[in-house]
DNA sequence: TAGATTGTTAATCGATTAACAATC
DNA sequence: TAGATTGTTAATCGATTAACAATC
């Protein structure tokens, strides 16, 4: 596998194609070529291919792609088998709802815990998930492990939050709050989830026609 | 204000631009020029000053920007002072998370009404906003004219009730199902919250260093 | 074999950055 | 006025698309 500095656009690009070669391979179907997916996802076949290229040779000359290969491979340039370990921190209306909704599986991913200030959740479970006092958080962390913490803290909890679970050792963190979060500890990443920045741009698109 | 096709890197910048200047103007920051928001916000000031020039001359040589009327300029652009009507449909978790703590009004939407299938929530409120039935979804549209549609329905009703809710007038679509959806109606806006895409992306980046 | 389709190289297109005259 | 900083034009860089030899 090559994968020589892959562009943010490819990387952004790959989910997409692992949801519509999952959905293909659902439906029965073996193989696909670069043109006819192309034409589903409404991009040229040519970016495909360039796309695919940046990790390898999936397809076959006057064949095209195995589906259920391809989805696979893709899977794994994604690191779906990797079992990455994640908690969620901060279990208000929204935690809830991705601990009681989410496919974190799916993804690839075992949620561990999930934590939270308040004392009247702490013992209890979601979707057979506990739910541990905030207290806690050093001891399981460091006993644990987890790759990923999900931040559904409040807004004013969110730097000093990611900034403890940071000093813990953890690196990867699935940003749920408004804030934009900042670290000069390498090898940290955000995957910020910016509602408001999205709804903004609809409202863009909706406000002249 | 000019606005020939401004291309989709920049709109999807907007918001961000907005939520600085929205900080630095609660900070009480009068003035900023291009190149100390750059520093900021780990852009080029040429980029900046790019963007803005797509939608008209919002400086002042050797001076640089006015906080608030930069922020209250891009808001205009952005339509936050359209006051646009929105419903939310399907108050299960992640509506409900929604209703709750989401700042609609900071986004310049009203919310309007939530709908559910489920007998039980049909007549209740959540943080001031009745549930109503999902049978009363033509009578309400009709009378309401909401601009908006969050969809927050399971996977399986997401591109019916799209089309249902596409019939009735709604052209814009706040769209966190998994699913893809698609229409043929002119004018019709998806906007996705992808979380799986998400979250494989951040999977990509902590499975290599 | 003939037809189809890949992976890759080259061409094009668009987006970002740099430079600078205009001017507050 | 001198210094700072804009808006814009030109240069660069990167990403997308097209073309095609290789080959299943």
């Amino acid at each position: 596998m090559k994968r020589q500095n892959v562009s943010d656009a490819v990387i952004r690009r790959l989910p997409r194609y692992y949801r519509y070669l999952d959905d293909l391979h659902g439906k029965g179907i073996v193989r696909i070529s670069s043109s006819t997916l192309g034409e589903k996802m409404g991009i040229t076949a040519s970016q495909i291919r360039q796309d695919l290229s940046c990790f390898g040779e999936f397809g076959q000359q006057g064949y095209g792609y195995n589906v259920e290969e391809l989805r696979t491979e893709i899977g794994h340039i994604l690191g779906v088998d990797h079992h990455h370990r994640l908690i969620i921190v901060g279990v208000g209306n929204l935690g809830h709802a991705l601990m009681q909704n989410f496919r974190f599986h799916d993804a690839g991913f075992i949620l561990e815990a999930a934590f939270d200030v308040s004392p009247a959740l702490a013992g209890t479970q979601v979707a057979g998930i506990p739910i541990l006092d905030m207290a806690e958080l050093e001891r399981f962390v460091l006993e644990h492990r987890p790759d990923v913490a999900v931040l559904t803290v409040p807004h004013s909890a969110a730097q000093s939050t990611a900034d403890r679970l940071i000093d813990l050792g953890i690196r990867g963190f699935w940003n749920f709050t408004n804030v934009e979060l900042v670290s000069d500890v390498k090898n940290v990443r955000f995957e910020d989830v910016h509602f408001a920045d999205s709804l903004l741009t609809l409202s863009y698109r909706i406000t002249r026609r």
